[in-house]
RNA sequence: GCGGUCGUGGCGAAGUGGCUAACGCAUCGGAUUGUGGCUCCGACAUUCGAGGGUUCAAUUCCCUUCGAUCGCCCCA
């Protein structure tokens, strides 16, 4: 085969698409409830948007970005993900001038330059908010609530909050030289990833699953908040507890973005690889001011939709028939089939979801499919039935049939259908 | 970016330096002249990811390349 899809995207089949339909159906609703409203932002912006927004030192920037120049030789870039796109529309349509907070959300697809494997993709799926033009850490609790719930509501078991505070730019600064100094004795014994993150980012050093020795007794993040942020991560928490919201919290836990300020979590599922982090995010005081615009707080989350595919199936949790068929109309002999096209036309124009055989198939064929297809109702329509005016309707499920008038037959099967409960509908 | 494994019909999966490339599922046809799910019978890969090389002969050996997958790194 010669031409094949780009490494690290994917094709997805309508029997995919159907399992994306309700997972977006399922993100819109709640939404809905939490008083978010959509936004859509370009899939490409300027490179130096992200090159300000996500941080110039982070891996998504240095070597991730699918930039390219266009006709005009301006650098643009594929969006590596949500928050800059929707920080720069609220920045650049002055969405600060609304009277309350804007709650927004997104869907769409990301694109980081990364060796693919089982759940990542260079092109990749996102639904993400953000609540921008709040400090309240209610607002950083609604956020992970929100998420926390979607997962639920899918049905995905066995979810774990991580929750931290990495506090002011200053704070951090602070807490990093704290780390050099407790590790540089060990230095030498650490493994060779650590010690490229010694400099780089100490803070990942404490992730390691290597060096756990060395990290017992380390300073904790948490020790270096100023009061300010120390009040703003217990509010966080009370607020989380109070809505029933289980978090773990994680000083260890570090994002891959430099825009966080304060609150940082992740959502954690076993059962993929290595990979656990279902999502994530965070709030990003300060992003606004340096995106260009008056200086806002903002809180928001990004969830991986792929990752939220692949726990699904390793729980095996399944998804509802999206397009189920209603009626199967066979057609047997030539005035059957041209009148069973009318039929089905019929039927179709009635909101009924119908179909018919495009394989000359005869009447066993036609109902193997019907069956394969777990149509609900078969209609029959032969010479005989013809002559005499009338259809024959059977009920898959049941195996029972009965004979309609002809002309009755579209609305007859309309209040039948109407009658059924609505999942069959 | 580094290291390992892998790539055979729609899907799953055996196999061998040479004779028609097993088998299972699915599909199509028949047994059952117009009634699905069960059973039985039959059909279904000039071809083994792509390109090149070695050889009388390659799906099998070698090289390159593309892709998948796992681990590292990082992340969603």
């Amino acid at each position: 085969m010669s031409l094949q899809k780009p490494r690290g995207t994917q094709d997805f089949l309508p029997q995919d698409v159907e399992k994306w339909h309700y997972i977006e159906s399922k993100a819109r609703d709640i939404c809905r409830r939490f008083q978010y409203n959509e936004i859509r932002t370009p899939i490409f912006e300027h490179t130096e948007l992200f090159q300000r927004g996500v941080g110039e030192t982070t891996d998504i920037v240095e070597k991730e970005m699918y930039t390219f120049l266009d006709k005009s030789e301006r650098s643009l870039t594929l969006r590596p993900e949500g928050t800059a796109g929707v920080v720069r529309a609220y920045v650049e349509n002055k969405l600060h001038g609304a009277v309350d907070v804007q709650k927004l959300y997104y869907m769409g697809p990301m694109f980081r330059y990364e060796r693919s494997m089982a759940g990542r993709y260079r092109q990749f799926h996102q639904f993400g908010i953000e609540a921008i033009g709040s400090a309240d850490p209610a607002i950083d609790a609604e956020v992970i609530a929100l998420g926390y719930l979607f997962y639920e509501e899918m049905g995905l078991r066995n979810v774990r909050v991580e929750l931290n505070s990495v506090g002011t730019p200053q704070c951090r600064e602070q807490y990093r030289e704290a780390l050099r100094q407790f590790f540089q004795p060990n230095l030498d014994k650490l493994c060779k990833d650590c010690q490229s993150r010694f400099e780089r980012n100490p803070m990942r050093i404490l992730d390691c699953k290597v060096d756990g020795e060395y990290c017992q007794g380390a300073p904790s993040i948490l020790e270096f908040l100023d009061e300010e942020s120390e009040q703003h991560f217990l509010k966080v928490q009370q607020a989380l507890t109070a809505m029933g919201i289980p978090f773990n919290i994680n000083p260890g836990l570090v994002r891959g973005l430099d825009y966080y300020t304060h609150t940082a979590f992740e959502y954690m599922a076993d059962g993929i690889g290595s990979i656990t982090t279902i999502g994530g995010g965070g709030r990003y005081n300060g992003l606004v001011g340096q995106i260009g615009g008056q200086d806002k707080p903002g809180v928001g989350l990004g969830l991986g939709l792929e990752r939220l595919l692949l726990i699904m199936e390793a729980q095996q949790i399944g998804v509802p028939p999206q397009n189920p068929i209603e009626i199967y109309v066979v057609g047997l002999g030539e005035e059957a089939e041209a009148r069973a096209t009318a039929l089905v036309f019929e039927l179709r124009k009635a909101g009924i979801s119908a179909e018919r055989d495009y394989l000359q198939r005869k009447m066993k064929g036609q109902l193997k499919a019907a069956d394969r297809l777990e149509a609900a109702y078969v209609a029959i329509l032969g010479e005989d039935e013809l002559a005499r005016g009338e259809i024959v309707v059977k009920t898959m499920a049941t195996g029972h049939q009965e004979s309609f008038a002809l002309e009755q037959f579209v609305q007859q099967m309309f209040v039948i259908l109407k009658s059924r409960s609505p999942q069959h509908l």
